[in-house]
DNA sequence: TGATTTATCTTTACAGCGTCAAGATATCAT
DNA sequence: ATGATATCTTGACGCTGTAAAGATAAATCA
């Protein structure tokens, strides 16, 4: 009785999206929408589009603004869209890591293919694994943000898996060795943790803006390039010997 | 006109504080609260006992679960109270990491005190940095979390920047050329980075569960401590030269 | 002391959020 | 064609942060 429903959302959300009676005239075969045309009831492929959407986001807004209706503000859709694609924010917010987890595969594996002594391509790919993340900050964060991540995920679960694998390898860990749940020593432990929180660690304080004063303090010339190279030089690569 | 409010909050949530009706006598001396006694309308070190009551939220609901209205239920008072202390959440939650600095600065003093060879006491240094991530590993994550910090506050900026001159003493940087704004050589800065990096992304990759599987594999009788002893080890660490 | 100012806390209100349920619409299978 | 199913919208609810206004106690001052 007493209770006057307001509406609060979809204020000059999605364009030319209102006014669109019953029985309209959209046919729009899947996955080819023609550009500049107003939006079909069935977008054709609403969980890329949003995941491209939330992206945008993310690198726009930062963490805090990317939300379930962001996303689906930015892709011109109901609130509630993005509940069918993902089933909750968690839900978006880990395919959106896994993609991250993805082109970082792609970047590290580029890096790796380079032919150079061996000290030289641990020097490459961890320029490569601080590149990325500099270039995509947001999505580095999420890739790491575990609270708000699902790691059970099967899509998330293997591109992080995947990048673990890439990682132990480049420390000299067999691919066999990885698959077969095998036993590791404790030094091949040890350098597969050490590699990876020497660079994890220089990436998350840089992004975090922990490491500003000290490149402000640096010899001119010099920048978080340099930097890392100068931290890598000093942290001596030890192959992993018997 | 049409438009009944309805009442959302304060399901059970302080006990005994209903039913008090104007003209209550009570004194309580700020700051001397007797236990069990009904809490009076002025709670008299609401500031305090709200930044306990957040450190509770936190480790036992997580981020996710630390918000205004939570501490303040745990701290039985009303939703707004504490706007009132701390302006808005990220005020809150910035004095809550500066005591997690606080405790953690005093945590590494006491390591550093110990008399042993230079080697040793590095170690003991990062033995004592992973185990107090790992005994407040809720506070630790806060404390860079930066996107939710105010780093301007200056409780904050404080806690934080003595964090950091303790770090780069125990490196080889003299506090006087630290207070100075003085430049750094690029050996100092990458030794400074080197260190930091490398036992700050070990706590993170540990504190987020990356690690479980390098864990798991591990030759029995080790865990977590074993596997930072071995990483460290096998990260010499040079002394700072010319 | 008594009056007034100030600090502290509560109440009320509102917009944004995630999420569920129900309805509308388009595609697919038969 | 027709029924089933997938996709998307609408509406509602309780949660959140936060602003504004009211209530109460403490502090200050005459």
């Amino acid at each position: 009785m007493g209770r006057t429903a307001v509406r609060r959302d979809s204020k000059a959300a999605a364009p030319a999206r209102t006014g669109r009676k019953p029985g309209a005239p959209r046919k729009a075969k899947a996955g080819n929408i023609k550009a500049g045309e107003a939006s079909p009831y069935h977008h054709g492929d609403l969980h890329d589009a949003l995941l491209k959407a939330a992206e945008i986001v993310l690198e726009r807004d930062g963490l805090g603004g990317l939300t379930l209706r962001a996303v689906a503000r930015e892709a011109g859709v109901s609130h509630a869209a993005p509940t069918h694609h993902f089933g909750d924010l968690t839900g978006l917010v880990s395919e959106l890591a896994a993609i991250g987890f993805r082109q970082f595969n792609v970047a590290m594996a580029a890096a790796g293919a380079i032919d150079a002594p061996p000290l030289m391509k641990a020097m490459a790919r961890a320029k490569a694994y601080v590149a990325y993340a500099q270039a995509h900050p947001g999505i580095y964060g999420l890739m790491f943000r575990t609270e708000r991540l699902d790691m059970k995920r099967p899509s998330l679960h293997e591109a992080a898996g995947a990048s673990f694998a890439g990682l132990a390898s480049s420390v000299g860990v067999s691919l066999q060795q990885q698959m077969s749940d095998e036993a590791l020593s404790l030094e091949q432990a040890a350098g597969i943790a050490r590699a990876w929180s020497l660079v994890h660690g220089f990436t998350t304080l840089l992004l975090d803006g922990r490491l500003n004063d000290i490149l402000r303090r640096l010899p001119k010339g010099n920048n978080a390039e340099t930097l890392l190279d100068a931290m890598l030089r000093s942290a001596v690569v030890r192959p992993p010997g018997p």
